[in-house]
DNA sequence: CTTGAATAACAATTCAAT
DNA sequence: ATTGAATTGTTATTCAAG
């Protein structure tokens, strides 16, 4: 599986669920058959841009920036 | 000083500088003569929904979400 | 150039106090 | 309700390797 694939799917996550952490992340990509480790996903959201918003209740999520 | 007169310079500060982290932060708004700990800035940081937005090379900065 | 394991750096929470 | 010190949790980097 190429980085560029590994992207996409990361971007489907975080649409369709609450990605509260780097972790949650790696365990929903697991479950679509994709292993990578914290770090990996370090780089991925850097290079995607994404950002962590903090939500009322403290549990923040990761989301595109609206531009 | 009170708290939301501290968010109010937070923002300010932010708009005018490349606020990598916390602790950064926490020297800018001592600067402007505002003492508080990283804890705190934590909270004002999720309390005003700021998000660390990554950059090309590595260092993120602090921002609005552009709604 | 891409990754994982280990570590460092940074941020969030707890706990006590005010 | 607000805060700081200490702690814990999370994310970024380093370092070695493929």
């Amino acid at each position: 599986m190429s980085k560029r694939q590994r992207h996409a799917q990361i971007l489907a996550v975080i649409r369709e669920n609450r990605v509260a952490s780097q972790e949650t992340l790696r365990e929903l990509l697991h479950q679509r058959g994709t292993e990578v480790t914290q770090a990996t996903l370090s780089r991925d959201i850097r290079e995607l841009r994404l950002v962590k918003v903090p939500d009322a209740d403290g549990t923040g999520h990761y989301s595109l920036p609206e531009e």
